[in-house]
DNA sequence: CCTTGACTCTCCCCCCACGGGAGGTTGTAT
DNA sequence: ATACAACCTCCCGTGGGGGGAGAGTCAAGG
């Protein structure tokens, strides 16, 4: 019988922890005096201590532990749980290992240009949505205002007003830009002319970037997130979408520098 | 000027986690009603939102963040902090590798005797103390009934008492059996006869385990421990320690199941 | 104009495995 | 008798939000 602190110092393990483990159920003293409320404990407890101890050391949480030893250890709960533990620390491991290689591809970054980017890339979900869209060949980026007033008359002529910002979709560049402008909408649209409703996919990791400033310098931006893409070992492998936030003021002026776009790159490893 | 839902969906990051930005300082909303406390955001707070988002998946953490944004990022200290993380990130992959091996080793040791071991070993570190102790050349393990006389008698005389659970240290057992039984004294002792006195080094890393039953059966304490130490890569680097916790009621009887002993074995990868 | 349902607000508790400390009792050595 | 070390309980904090209660607000349809 032998009191908190001396149990502590032989089994290396704070008295807070023990208190700890006392409320937990995992390791009650052996007796409890009724009167100061002092705990005291056995020798033979440190074995279970020391199971207490290992497991905590796999990695288990303290209700897992407190679960086996209720049990009496059955060992192919045991053996279950580390299989599990396993795959676990196998897939932090990964996620850990791919954020090093991020925090060492951002530092080669800063060496190289000595100054930072204004453009950050983050990978987000995009949704599913069901998009109103007129698709053609265009001769250059900004000559797409004639599909979009197609879009926009045929869609007031119907009375259907976008549920969420617009965007082009470039699905290709080479050897000609063929382009598709697209309007979020609430429900499928009655096609009409050159215009088609559908459902567009969702994307289960896409590259995104905010250019915020006036169009003719998103260069910049497509330039930022093309070294990202790169630098972080992605690939794309679908259309780009230019999503147009904040519209200029005046339609069309591409010197707003209250303007602001996103771009998204549909990506994988 | 957007309500907080819509800056949510378009940036993928919940309400609840801008409430909070907002409330660390990290991004507050353009503009609060006064009078309703709606919060209203910009398109133009996406790049900042992006940022902060960046940070955070390299590592850093909310505050380190908001210091950055603070003082208008400066690449120097950015560059301090990811190198920084960089290391500490290196660390944590390294314990996770650690805990893995940890885990794939008790895993096959569950395979392969199908049933737990009573004995769990545990990674210590052990204080420097000052000891009172013989060493003779012992026949054998069991027989070291004179040394502990002849360490008790001098005590006895000196009116020492032990502070602490006594021990042996076993420095050789080949080709003969090179023994130190030892007493914790709160001071150091005059050496008298074969008693010599001083301060034993502590132990870095020791591995231990506690053997709970009679005596006679700590060979599989011993067992345990030695497959352990193999199984999970590490090397004795000095004499064992046998801690006499709990001794017989009856002083030498090898069969008292209520005896607990501490065997530690002082180690290093 | 009214109602309904979807948003939004603040405030409070929860996570995990303890650590720190306040404020009060108990045990032990001089 | 008096220190003073050890012990007790109770409460708060960690990081990055999640979940939910209860109340107020906004926009669209009838």
């Amino acid at each position: 019988m032998i009191k908190i602190g001396d149990f502590s110092k032989l089994s290396q393990v704070t008295v807070k922890t023990l208190r700890y483990y006392d409320e937990m159920g995992l390791l009650h003293p052996l007796e409890i005096d009724r009167f100061t409320g002092y705990r005291y404990y056995s020798f033979d407890q440190l074995p279970r201590l020391n199971r207490i101890l290992a497991l905590k050391d796999l990695g288990l949480s303290l209700e897992q532990i407190g679960q086996l030893l209720e049990k009496g250890l059955p060992v192919e709960q045991l053996r279950g749980m580390l299989r599990l533990k396993q795959a676990e620390l196998q897939q932090q491991l990964d996620a850990e290992q791919e954020r090093l290689a991020r925090v060492a591809a951002r530092l080669r970054q800063i060496e190289q240009e000595d100054e930072l980017s204004t453009y950050d890339v983050v990978i987000k979900k995009v949704e599913p949505m069901l998009v109103a869209s007129v698709r053609d060949i265009i001769p250059a980026y900004p000559e797409q205002g004639h599909l979009w007033e197609e879009l926009e008359k045929d869609l007031g002529q119907q009375k259907v007003t976008p549920c969420g910002p617009c965007f082009t979709l470039y699905h290709a560049d080479e050897p000609e830009i063929d382009a598709e402008v697209c309007e979020p909408v609430a429900g499928l649209v009655a096609a009409g002319g050159r215009v088609r409703s559908r459902e567009l996919a969702g994307l289960e990791a896409a590259a995104s970037v905010i250019h915020h400033g006036p169009f003719v310098t998103i260069g910049e931006a497509y330039t930022a997130i093309l070294k990202w893409i790169e630098a972080n070992g992605y690939r794309c492998i679908g259309p780009v979408r230019e999503i147009y936030l904040q519209i200029p003021k005046r339609p069309g002026d591409q010197n707003d520098p209250s303007t602001v776009t996103e771009i998204q790159f549909p990506v994988e490893k």
